[in-house]
DNA sequence: TATGAACCCTATAGTGGCTTTAGGGTCAAG
DNA sequence: CTTGACCCTAAAGCCACTATAGGGTTCATA
């Protein structure tokens, strides 16, 4: 059962672009092709793209993502690296959350700061972004 | 009391590649240049570059400052649209936060799938990424 | 048989916000 | 007079796509 990458794009979830970057990128392996020259796929395909999809909407980098695919594709290696990628991507996603906790918190405060419409001169706003003594940088 | 460019990148944090490229982009004035064509420049070049780096470290883009830096350079102006423009941005911060949370849940529980190390064949997150009847995509 | 719409192809450039590289010039100290 | 720290420009590279230009294929309908 071989289907075209309009097909592939439709279940997936991905965009045809997107897959023929991944091809380009080596992350998908080169379909074969039609008569006409269109890409046909298979179900292993099909799995391999879910994967790399799943992968990019937890946050990973095609770079995380082409380690992992490297597992995949050798089943008998010791996994202990995905455990340490996974757990290193986890940090890097709570550091993340905690920067945006404080950028918020400064967000706000400097909302705060202007409450009401006025000229720019006296716009609290402007004046707390252009202080220089301003503890909002880290 | 004019500095060169090293200098303005030290007392400001930024590097010296970042302010040159804020000047190609418009965001900063070109400034003055010595007799070997060295950029000088003056307190108000460190005032509204650190404008922008204020900005850019709550996570504006460079539009956003734009039109922050609009209403700097005008400031007989209205403000209110940077009160819009600031409530838009701690939305955005907002929901990404949201998302960050539930991506740092879903690896948690991709995690938990692979206690110890073991071939890859066998190992849980693996076959969870690669399970398209996982429920974590989006 | 002609034609039109829906799909597919390649190659290349553009996005944002820098960073890096290549290949130089300037300036003060030793 | 040379060394080293600094400065200059122009262009390419980074990531992960997205968009654009300029075509070719396939299939149903007129």
């Amino acid at each position: 059962m071989l289907i075209k990458i309009g097909e592939l794009a439709k279940r997936t979830g991905a965009t045809v672009e997107t897959i023929r970057y991944y091809e380009k990128e080596k992350l998908l392996p080169e379909p074969t092709r039609s008569q006409g020259n269109y890409r046909l796929y298979r179900e292993d395909h099909i799995e391999r793209l879910q994967f790399i999809l799943h992968c990019r909407t937890l946050d990973m980098t095609l770079e995380e993502v082409r380690v992992l695919l490297q597992y995949w594709d050798t089943p008998d290696k010791n996994c202990g690296e995905v455990n340490i990628l996974l757990d290193e991507h986890i940090d890097a996603v709570e550091t993340r959350m905690k920067e945006l906790v404080q950028l918020k918190q400064h967000l706000l405060d400097l909302r705060q700061k202007c409450a009401k419409e006025a000229p720019a001169e006296s716009c609290g706003i402007l004046h707390a972004l252009a202080d220089n003594s301003c503890h909002l940088s880290y």
